[in-house]
RNA sequence: GUGGGCGUGGUGUAGUGGUUAACACGACCGGCUGUGACCCGGUAGAUCGAGGGUUCGAUCCCCUCCGCCCACCCCA
């Protein structure tokens, strides 16, 4: 094999469609019912853009873009994901002028390049919601339930909902502050890979999975204790509303994980993960959170915004997809005795298709192998066309799924097909 | 970037230091000169991931590379 698909990517075939069209209708449809529309932005941006808002020093940025000079020696960048694109699209439409808040959805394609595992691709599908202009707690709880809405609707168990605040800007760089004097003292226990988190990013030393790490930051002080009265408000009535949440659907788990940081730079005040115990390590299928410093980063006015982003491919792992059929299934496959009679099976086979049912015509072969095609590509019927029905002007239908007998009637009797095929 | 596992027809698997690499499914053709799916028979399809080494001889042993999968990292 010569051509080989690349490294992290991936092809879906026609068996995959179902499952894929099934993920993507219930998000949208769930999404449409709280009001959100559609929006779509190139696939590629100015690299600043991502620079700006995701974070010069993410991980994201640094080694997994990918980035290249166009022809005309601009920086590119393809986007690693969305909601940067949406906020840029946002200033640049001039969308802060309408109506605030504004509810958008997006659907397509993102690319990073990393070591492909499970659960993970270098060009993978991201579904994911952003409410831009209103900073009220109650729309960090509509975005968190929209989020659970759509596990539900998916029909997924066992998830779980990690939530934590990160304050404001202020709250959070004092929090650091506080944070990194914490593990200096412990500087030398430390392994060198979270010694290096120390200097870069020390809020990842919480999520570390080093076991000197973890066991040091037991005690490391916490983001909630940092917060303003402000922040601090703002995250326990959200809190409350998952609460209620909680009793009226039993099945809505969460937690409070004071260590959930999350490694881009723009979440401000609420972040949050859905998990599965099943998916193992990528466990994170759905995750989001507050972000209201982006669109000023960016160059627009002061607007707070949440949102939050779905792996499609982690969901389609986790509901079995063992869905794989032909929703497209055939109708007719139109089978001839010579191939002199091919004028007529095209003319029928258009005849059908203009009457909404689904034909192929069979390949130029013996009529045995026209009827193993048929029975191969999952045909519900087969019409033959041959001299005697050429003579009377008639068709004969044969059903495959059934061992009834097959019957010959006028070749315009559309009606008649129809009935016989259950459309 | 680091570590572990694995690379044999289209797919899933056997197998052995020695002349034509096996099996199942799938594909194709025929048994049925106008009828599939079942059954029976046949045909095609693999330089055993690539390169090098050891050997009289390598698909098998050794090395390198490449690819896939998994884990770390990070994230959806």
């Amino acid at each position: 094999m010569i051509y080989k698909a690349q490294r992290g990517t991936f092809d879906i075939l026609p068996e995959n469609e179902t499952i894929w069209e099934r993920v993507r209708k219930i998000c949208l449809d769930t999404v449409k019912l709280y009001g959100y529309n559609y929006i779509e932005t190139p696939i590629f941006e100015d690299s600043e853009v991502f620079k700006r808002t995701v974070g010069q020093n993410t991980d994201i940025v640094e080694k997994e873009m990918y980035t290249f000079l166009d022809k005309g020696g601009q920086s590119i960048s393809l986007r690693p994901e969305n909601t940067a694109g949406v906020c840029r699209a946002f200033i640049e439409r001039g969308l802060h002028n309408r109506t605030l808040p504004i509810r958008l959805f997006y659907y397509g394609t993102m690319f990073r390049y990393e070591r492909p595992q499970s659960g993970r691709f270098r060009q993978f599908h991201q579904f994911g919601i952003e409410c831009i202009g209103d900073n009220d707690y109650e729309i960090d709880y509509e975005i968190i339930e929209i989020g659970w809405k759509i596990i539900t609707n998916l029909g997924i168990k066992n998830s779980k909902l990690n939530i934590n605040s990160l304050g404001d800007n202020n709250d959070r760089l004092e929090y650091i502050k506080v944070l990194k004097q914490y593990f200096e003292n412990y500087k030398n226990d430390l392994p060198k890979v979270d010694q290096l988190r120390l200097e870069n990013a020390p809020l990842r030393l919480l999520d570390s999975k080093e076991k000197n790490t973890i066991e040091i930051a037991k005690n490391a002080p916490k983001t909630l204790d940092y917060l303003s009265e402000e922040a601090k408000s703002h995250h326990t009535n959200l809190i409350q509303k998952l609460e209620m949440l909680n009793k009226i659907d039993e099945n809505f788990k969460f937690v409070e994980n004071h260590k959930l940081v999350r490694g881009l730079d723009y979440y401000n005040r609420t972040v949050f993960e859905f998990t599965t115990d099943s998916s193992g390590p990528q466990g994170v299928i759905l995750g989001g959170g507050r972000y209201d410093p982006l669109i000023e980063i960016l160059g627009g006015p002061v607007t707070p915004a949440v949102g939050f982003a779905m792996g499609i491919e982690r969901i389609i792992n986790e509901i079995n997809n063992k869905e794989d059929d032909f929703s497209n299934q055939i109708d007719v496959v139109i089978v001839i005795t010579e191939n002199i009679f091919r004028e007529e099976s095209q003319s029928l086979a258009n005849n059908l298709r203009k009457n909404k049912i689904k034909t192929i015509i069979a390949p130029n072969k013996s009529v045995k192998a026209q009827m193993r095609y048929a029975n191969n590509v999952n045909s519900k019927s087969v019409i033959f066309i041959g001299e005697n029905e050429l003579k009377n002007n008639s068709i004969t239908l044969k059903l495959l799924n059934s061992s009834e007998d097959q019957k010959t009637f006028s070749n315009d009797n559309i009606e008649k097909i129809k009935q016989l095929l259950r459309i």
